[in-house]
DNA sequence: ATAATTAGTGTCAAATTAACATTTAATTTT
DNA sequence: AAAATTAAATGTTAATTTGACACTAATTAT
């Protein structure tokens, strides 16, 4: 039994996996390294895991360190160890996906780092495995939320239906019947229907909703589907 | 930036959860430690990952150990690195969850190490953070069940609906409905009828079947369900 | 005023689900 | 050998949910 001894010189690591919704398509926030190796490539934010904190912290720590934001959901996702992943060193890192409100946070953007959002459809080339490290986060963000209604976590604290039903439709890259949808979501007293009207999208303008906590939190810990029995995962 | 600085001294390791079902209810395999720190207490089967390794092979290695097994259904679940988790070192443990078919090979176990079964419901105390571990484990194992159907990889080659029906019901607390139950895992043409009869748990007998691979393949990697709507996941 | 655009509500047949009952194939008992 | 017993397997039906579709409503632009 090798317990004990002290065999494994391995660097531990956090990346995090940003996404975001811009409206239309389902972004992630992608960083341009200036240190070496691979400078001036584009690749997932990341840092190591100090020795007094877990990775947990690590991952919010890397988070706000680029956005600025606390109180983030985060998840926690696959780990990438292969012993070779790195060229010149044993890293092994520990994803993290987050799911941030775009709109709310671009400003604070940028500022120490060249960052910027990418379609999931079309992100340039990235070091390492950080491609497959978004693969990866994002099946896990569509397997959860299948169960789970966290993709509010996307949206600001004012959302219309319609936004909902884009963010569905950009996160599974199906279309989806509006009408059916928003009957659905209704019914599920997830939302509630505020005075105001989001004009910026339509001439007639869109009520806008916000989040019931009270359910949220209730269906948060407890299964839910918004996808249609039908449900193609390969896309 | 502390990038490529060695500022972590952390060691890597990984637990297995591994699950089995013996027909009544869903087991985990644990082992009696006979080493220090925590000697004789139960935990999970763990080790480190070594500096040539990936950690999936490091699970494997350290699953085969005990239990002799290949090529058994692994899965990565959550990492737990706490600095304070073990109160020596700074060890985090990346878990993964096993799924075996108990029946099958229960000969091979506690030859090298005092290992049992226990029932997820009722297993003694564990070492550190094992309990937690293994929580999270169940966790996902109820989530990825809801949408794959990867419960079958606790069955043996040849089972009854008899047994899924009961499988489903240990993994989940809940009482299934098995007319229901089985007329829709008939429909869905995952399971092929054999002429055999198994005659152990019942005078009538009830049908082996087995896997239509074809199908599995398929639909392990789409999303299914087998639960009724109104699944209540805390139980 | 009219056209254009997108939000929001409505309808309905088909499919699925949940609840419940009966039949069937064995073994055990008498 | 017939009857009782046990659990498997199949059947029935009403209620609900789904998926496909059409229409009305509110606003801006022309």
């Amino acid at each position: 039994m090798e317990y004990y001894k002290e065999d494994s010189a391995i660097l531990l690591a956090v990346d995090c996996i940003i996404f975001g919704f811009n409206g239309e398509s389902l972004q992630v926030l992608l960083i341009k390294r200036d240190f070496e190796p691979e400078r001036n490539k584009w690749s997932l934010m990341g840092g190591f895991v100090q020795a007094d904190e877990s990775p947990e912290l690590a991952a919010s720590r890397v988070l706000k360190k680029l956005t600025g934001l606390e109180n983030v959901y985060m998840e926690q996702c696959s780990v990438f160890g292969d012993p070779k992943r790195e060229p010149n060193s044993r890293v092994v890192s520990i994803c993290y996906f987050a799911l941030i409100d775009t709109q709310k946070y671009t400003h604070i953007l940028s500022e120490e780092y060249e960052a910027k959002w990418f379609p999931l459809q079309d992100y340039p080339a990235l070091i390492f495995d950080h491609d497959q490290m978004i693969a990866s986060a994002q099946h896990r963000l569509r397997m959860k939320a299948a169960l789970y209604p966290i993709l509010f976590e996307l949206l600001p604290e004012k959302f219309t239906i319609p936004q909902i039903s884009a963010l569905y439709e950009g996160v599974y890259n199906i279309e989806i019947d509006k009408r059916n949808f928003s009957r659905k979501l209704l019914a599920s007293d997830l939302i509630i229907k505020l005075d105001e009207k989001d004009k910026e999208n339509s001439k007639k303008g869109a009520f806008y909703f916000k989040l019931n906590t009270a359910i949220y939190k209730e269906k948060i810990m407890s299964f839910l589907r918004y996808l249609p029995s039908w449900f193609p995962e390969n896309s």
